[in-house]
DNA sequence: TCAATAGTGTCTCTAAGACACTATAAG
DNA sequence: CTTATAGTGTCTTAGAGACACTATTGA
């Protein structure tokens, strides 16, 4: 039977998108008076809710849509517990990233009426942040990093089509570091995760090959890290 | 503000070693003919008492040395949590892995009263388990296998000093393949990770050199997989 | 023409797999 | 001796980094 009282529970997510060639992460106002952490920014979260949430992973797509519309991917970081993080008593809270993509970004995020905005990552980690979103957003963008080194997980940040120099930017924003073109390119190649789309993208240079992802995609993971310029 | 009704929260653990061999995992019995499941078998848990645990970790560990005094390797695998995997309501469970030396085991699970074992992973899986205990073993195991082939987790179940040899039969019985001698010690010695302790171990052929973990070990990652035998 | 970006050729280097070899114990 | 396991030498191979090269556009 439960212990004397149940931990209060929310699900919080760390939503990324690439913008202006650097990740930005969407934080919230907390706009209400009567709440703890009045007046801080946090990433958008929320409360399961037993009787509208079948499982965890609908709870957080039902948290991410009030915040946002888009199509994004979502994937459980991991729970973080304890009895500081919020002034009101022993707090969990399960945390999911988002990968959005930069076409959706258009669209702008907010479909409820709290504020809501999209910080560049380094904005936003030198931010006072609510409760210990701090170290969330820090978990997240940790994970973000690890599998970009590992998994095509990008992608998932992409347009509809893309150039491979502009994946190659995107996988360079959130490595921190310059990757070695043709490595990249041979990489990306060998996934075979990609189709050309018959177009050309034109933008005053020599014009790049458009891909789209392939139908069917659900992850590639390499079997080498990419380590990137430098490394010799 | 809370939603109408917070989900019951508990921890779920799943213990494992290497005995004769092969990769085993600590189940227990359901032994209260009051409660859910009575009868099957199910992973170590139990709620998380916000009075007595400071953080989730805290919590795991506490559940743990409930079953086992051993001292063991503990790590989040993620959180499960739906409408329908307990009787009861809304259940989240938040799912650790341990890792347990070999010697502990000898030791015997068990400090309080209830009935517990363990089972062969392969046994284990065969098994009905209580709630969904099975898709959380699975979840566990996975996570092992795959850190198995990227790092240097495995020493983790490992006795004090252990031969090479003995290493490797670890790392074969996680990946369920044979991996080859000589690739795995280069990698092993590559990483830097074990120290010579000057013995030989005498088993009735030649004797190997027992190692032990460098002091200050804390985990190592590999920038390629382990792919094992007859990956060309 | 030049600047800018796309895309290729090809060398080196690291670390994994293959596999045969030697070494040292017990019986 | 044989059998068993420990441990090494060394070739091949996959795939990453380096870096110079060519290609195609606009201005």
């Amino acid at each position: 039977m439960p212990g004397p009282q149940m931990p209060t529970l929310t699900v919080d997510i760390s939503v990324f998108t690439v913008q202006d060639d650097a990740l930005h992460v969407l934080l919230v106002k907390r706009s209400n008076p009567n709440t703890a952490e009045y007046g801080k920014w946090a990433l958008p979260g929320g409360y399961i809710l037993t009787d509208k949430d079948q499982n965890l992973d609908e709870a957080a797509y039902r948290v991410l849509t009030e915040k946002t519309q888009a199509k994004v991917f979502l994937e459980q970081v991991g729970s973080f517990g304890n009895a500081d993080r919020d002034p009101r008593g022993w707090f969990l809270s399960v945390l999911y990233f988002a990968l959005e993509k930069q076409t959706d970004i258009k669209a702008g995020p907010g479909r409820d009426t709290s504020e809501s905005r999209w910080f560049a990552i380094d904005e936003a980690r030198a931010l006072d942040l609510a409760f210990d979103h701090e170290q969330l957003l820090q978990a997240a963008f940790e994970r973000l990093q690890n599998k970009t080194a590992y998994t095509a997980l990008p992608v998932r940040l992409m347009p509809e089509t893309f150039t491979l120099g502009e994946l190659q930017k995107v996988y360079e924003t959130i490595m921190e570091k310059p990757l070695e073109k043709k490595s990249f390119r041979r990489r990306i190649e060998g996934a075979d995760i990609l189709e050309y789309t018959g177009q050309q993208q034109h933008a005053g240079s020599r014009p790049a090959s458009l891909y789209r992802i392939k139908p069917g995609f659900t992850g590639y993971t390499f079997n080498r890290l990419l380590e990137g310029k430098g490394t010799r």
